[in-house]
DNA sequence: TCTATCTTTGCACACGTTTGTATTTTGTCT
DNA sequence: AGACAAAATACAAACGTGTGCAAAGATAGA
């Protein structure tokens, strides 16, 4: 365990001075060839590793990118910081996942954290608790750039990644009519945050260009979890007006719903519709197979990325108020 | 976008020494109590945040911990990263996660950066790719803690959370005997990671004890995906002698096997048994049942994080060789 | 009032880099 | 050889914090 080596001790080692050690090392022109290679070969044997933390103290450069989403262990989310890290990766940038736990408490000491540690930019889809996000506009007053992507806020200017919600359960929702389902039930999350008050607005423009009577949004404040799914189904059933068909907006709430509807003999589709955003990875094997609703997620990371690194470089201003949205598309399998 | 504000912002404008803020914010006792107030009120209204940069380079303290994983978006692995993430959020740590996507050039370069920036300490389970570990050691030569788990390296010397892999396939394969199955295949990963040569060592070691003259054991290169388990079942399916029970490292591949043995027109678990390691979200509503070797992630995050941190506050000395192995268990289903 | 002790604040340096400017060395031409 | 330009190097300051030590101020005891 030695100590760390520094461009003063390879200075004082080949009789230069650390300036001219560090002009080496990032191959300035000003510094003879002879003593670069020199510092080259001694850094290389020595291991030399720059500090960053110097470095970034400076402000000279920073190559550190934060993430924020609400869970890691989702497919939605961890397919996208599966993706993002790899294009940062890519491009030299480093990229350092956080977790809110759909907490706003949790994001806004993660937001804090970002500000200490002098991040470069931040990509964040927020918490299902947050209803202010005022925590957000610290980001902006510190220089920092701010993508939001999926669940984005509409109270904060920057640059926004967002799916055609509305429309394609606009569409989800006409494909259902069509196939001659008359009581489609909707599922979906807290309306504080678009992504389930657009697919709640398109669920509803739906039914209202058909015309038809029955209604019923059920909003889940649980956890998103199979095991809700189930509960979720029988309550509905157990109702007067049972719904024949169901939109949710979470695969887990509609594998528990399939068990629990195969559990009491119901026939999907025939008795009961079901459309779902998201798809699991063993959908295949699932009889009946889910007809889905698939987002686009590697274009989600390209575009959100892309907006970031653009602010980075000052090509595009902070706080300007982009929004990009991506198509989602239905993939019609057999429960519906 | 005003310019960050520093401790000597507050003290010119409170009229103090910054040596004195810098007390005052770290409640200092040798500082006035109405003049920590004062500063409090000011770094309070104005936004204070430290710079952690420049309190990392100084040396003073460092609560950043980096966590590397061959795939964010494998179940195994993100819920150990959803799990790690907590734990230290809660206990003050601050943790980034890297994705080597398998590939030993990436965790090498991954390694450099996390030097560069100056982490706490490193939390691995290593790439497939990777067969020389040199890298890592580097880590230990800078004086940073590291913790392996799950696939872990034999070379470096070095706290490690291993599963009992040997044990627990030993006892599937034993299983698979007892329920009368002959020809039993292994299906698993190079065996230059530990995790899945103990697995084939176990497999072997029931096999042996068993005296059975059948011994089939395949090395998957490819990705773990359901198509590689698709094509890798049809390959096995027409070999002169067919197996009649699989042992399998990966789900997916597992649910591929599944998917193109029903596809065959082959009886699961009457023709062909079938045990995997991990388990899908979805595993409930396939048919048949998957019987899956359960590993206890919550375990082995606890663990890795509890000897990391120990670690840190030089409880345990770097380097020290600590072995702690988690039980993984069979959950009997359908499929067997 | 004077010394002794305790409390509070100021001073200066260090952490490892980068960069504008000054200084030295080298090379070229007359 | 001398003058001058060009190349190479050295110097110093700065980024924001933390800390040992000195200094100043306050309090108390005699």
């Amino acid at each position: 365990m030695k100590k760390r080596i520094t461009i003063k001790d390879i200075a004082k080692e080949l009789n230069v001075h650390h300036s001219t050690v560090s002009r080496a090392l990032r191959n300035d022109p000003r510094v003879n060839v002879t003593t670069r290679d020199q510092v080259l070969a001694y850094a290389r044997e020595h291991e030399y590793q720059t500090n960053m933390n110097a470095v970034q103290l400076r402000g000279t450069s920073n190559n550190a990118i934060a993430l924020i989403v609400p869970n890691i262990n989702h497919t939605f989310f961890s397919d996208i910081v599966s993706k993002l890290t790899n294009i940062a990766y890519q491009k030299g940038y480093v990229i350092s996942v956080f977790q809110s736990n759909e907490k706003c408490l949790q994001e806004k000491e993660i937001i804090n954290t970002i500000v200490r540690h002098n991040f470069a930019g931040v990509i964040v889809s927020i918490a299902i608790d947050t209803v202010n996000c005022e925590h957000f506009s610290i980001l902006s007053k510190f220089g920092i750039p701010l993508v939001f992507f999926d669940r984005i806020s509409r109270e904060i200017s920057t640059p926004k990644v967002k799916v055609n919600n509305f429309e394609i359960t606009e569409s989800a929702t006409e494909n259902l009519i069509e196939r001659g389902y008359q009581r489609i039930a909707h599922i979906t999350g807290t309306t504080n945050i678009n992504v389930f008050s657009e697919r709640q607005e398109g669920y509803e423009a739906a039914l209202k260009r058909y015309d038809m009577q029955y209604k019923h949004a059920v909003v889940i404040n649980d956890e998103f979890s199979i095991e809700t799914g189930k509960k979720l189904f029988s309550e509905l059933w157990n109702m007067l007006e049972k719904p024949d068909a169901i939109i949710s907006s979470s695969v887990h709430i509609a594998t528990g719903i399939l068990l629990e509807a195969r559990k009491l003999g119901i026939n999907v589709p025939k008795d009961l519709g079901l459309i779902t955003f998201g798809s699991l990875l063993s959908s295949e094997i699932i009889s009946p197979q889910l007809t889905y609703i698939e987002q686009p997620e590697n274009e989600i990371a390209e575009i959100s990325f892309d907006l970031l690194e653009k602010m980075i470089i000052h090509e595009i201003p902070i706080g300007e108020s982009i929004e990009r949205t991506v198509q989602a598309q239905i993939i019609f399998k057999e429960s519906c």
